[in-house]
DNA sequence: TTGTACGCGTTATCAA
DNA sequence: TTGATAACGCGTACAA
């Protein structure tokens, strides 16, 4: 009895064993369709499975020496945005469809949050990792710090730490937009963005710069808004930007968010489309039903999706390297995007 | 050598005791801040635990006797619609606010996927599931296919399992839209909605019809459109929809792929503000900047991150419950939809 | 064809 | 205050 109880429990394989009047390296076979079974026996043990409702203990499995546990992490910042949502179901794709499985965290742009829940997937030893990193220091990602377990970051690079990356053309895609903007006739461009210093916001705000430098133009201080990343912040920014003195006559935004805000806040002004020859908004990211807002609306796009499929092809890559071959250095991946103009009529579309 | 080996791999708690010169229960101990072992003990093992940047291996840990695996699985049908975003979202919060985690599976209403994730979170010994259900046949969520690992349903009962199930009120939502229809005073009214029989479509469809009899008005069995799952199909079907003989005057539509395709089939056809007295939408779920299209726009709304922390707290409730005592019979919670008309003024609010 | 022994990493129990 | 032992569920190596 001493190895049979767990009774009323979940079934293991000694009661599958006992069941069956078998040891339980009998059933384990059976179960792994070894040959070497009598027919007769692989019928029992088989109706033994069915009786008791046996399933195999992944958790005991991953224990045995090398074997892995067929986790990947992947954290994310906010899954509330359409971005993040997007990237997950991209990776969990891939990954599904290579029989893995994915542990989410939402770390909502906090770095302690997210240090916890890199540590915490690691003791529960994930083989791999795919992180959308929310603060400046990377040092808990660093792969001595992860007893080298392989990190993928996706949409902001690392500084101090050399990880494989798969990013967005942030610079490309915030340049052709403004240039699309300056090239429309506008030369008072605001910008509106995040506050925080993230590696995105930044690239894609060099981009605005460099535009308006290309075409000798200055970015006015007093037309550049740096704000919390929520469409409430956005909107009142873009608001005060609207009403200054001399305001701009078109707006960059940097992220979805922020188009949303600055496209509150010109309805909140009351704004017509009639004006709109003399107020346009240019922003990252897509946007649902941009072409049907019925005013001139540039955006950035790039398949959000797809993100997420390269990082977890890349993570997988890792995962299957040969182990006896040297192990390749980091790789990074940046993913074009495209710069569309939704308008009155049809809309254009121009590579980044 | 032949306990302290796994040289250069992940350190263990054997290597950590080797290391300190004591045995691997004196490390477990410490780790635990066990009283009772000797400060400079202590000092040892936290010391040789921070050379070899030991960590717990969760894994080993949950294989020991009663030990749970901290893992609830959360199975959606699709990512990508922010409706299954948010409520992935509101579930996580509530979760890892209780040291837990989430595994995460995509089913793309796939009844076979569905099956098989279940099945596979089952075997990595889940403490149990959040599933939006797919299909009809829910067979493979009973407690007794599960080895009694709770499960709280979400969005769609299970006609044939008795489960805990959260839901919204489908069928009062799409009343409450449809009579402010009729109220506007349209009847021809069509209805836009899910080819397969998914439950809360059927539900909303029965509010929709309640809402006609009510008023004495009687469906159009051609103004019935029911297609595939997306955007595109959905806009179609309502482009058929309008453009034939008879057209009805208003739609509703089942949910937001569905209003999204009937706005761009009304864009498509140059149907223009001004001939909005006469075609009018309404549709389940919010939509991103529909206060902004400048038509009226009657939609059903809910608050979709609820919907997963209410599901959330239903499963570790039942997780938590007291072994003793008797097992609770399954609840059933639905939670209030508000509709909301947006239109050419400020937007109105009604209780459903 | 089938079974025994042992190990994976951790911890509860009991002994020293 | 510390350690030896066994056990969790499974799989490999080897023996019968």
């Amino acid at each position: 009895m001493a190895t049979a109880g767990n009774a009323g429990s979940v079934p293991t394989m000694r009661m599958v064993a006992a069941r069956a009047n078998v040891s339980a390296m009998t059933v384990s076979r059976v179960l792994h369709g070894d040959p070497g079974v009598r027919p007769e026996t692989r019928e029992r043990v088989l109706a033994a499975v069915e009786e008791l409702g046996y399933r195999r203990n992944e958790i005991a499995r991953s224990l045995r020496v090398g074997h892995t546990t067929g986790l990947l992490g992947l954290v994310v910042t906010n899954l509330a945005n359409p971005f993040y949502a997007q990237l997950a179901l991209g990776a969990e794709a891939v990954i599904a469809a290579h029989g893995m499985r994915i542990i989410l965290g939402n770390t909502g742009e906090d770095v302690e949050h997210e240090r916890r829940l890199v540590d915490d997937f690691a003791s529960r030893r994930v083989d791999g990792m795919i992180v959308v990193p929310a603060g400046s220091d990377h040092s808990h990602l660093s792969p001595d710090e992860l007893a080298d377990i392989p990190v993928v970051l996706v949409a902001r690079p690392a500084r101090d730490v050399s990880l494989d990356t798969v990013l967005i053309d942030d610079f490309g895609g915030a340049y052709t937009a403004t240039a699309r903007l300056i090239e429309a006739g506008h030369s008072r461009i605001g910008f509106l963005g995040l506050s925080s210093s993230v590696w995105n916001i930044n690239e894609r705000f060099r981009g605005f710069t460099a535009a308006l430098k290309e075409a000798d133009l200055k970015p006015n201080p007093r037309h550049i808004r740096r704000n919390r990343p929520d469409v409430a912040a956005a909107e009142k920014a873009a608001r005060d930007l609207l009403t200054t003195r001399n305001p701009p006559t078109a707006l960059f935004c940097a992220n979805n968010l922020n188009t949303i805000g600055a496209l509150r806040a010109m309805n909140a002004l009351g704004v017509k489309a009639a004006d709109h020859a003399a107020i346009t908004i240019a922003g990252f990211d897509e946007i649902e039903l941009a072409d049907m807002l019925g005013l001139p609306l540039t955006l950035v796009s790039y398949d959000a999706q797809a993100i997420g499929r390269e990082a977890a092809r890349m993570l997988l890559a890792r995962l299957n390297h040969d182990k006896e071959k040297p192990v390749p250095p980091p790789q990074q991946m940046v993913l074009p995007t495209r710069v569309i103009e939704f308008g009155s009529g049809a809309s254009r579309s121009y590579r980044a």
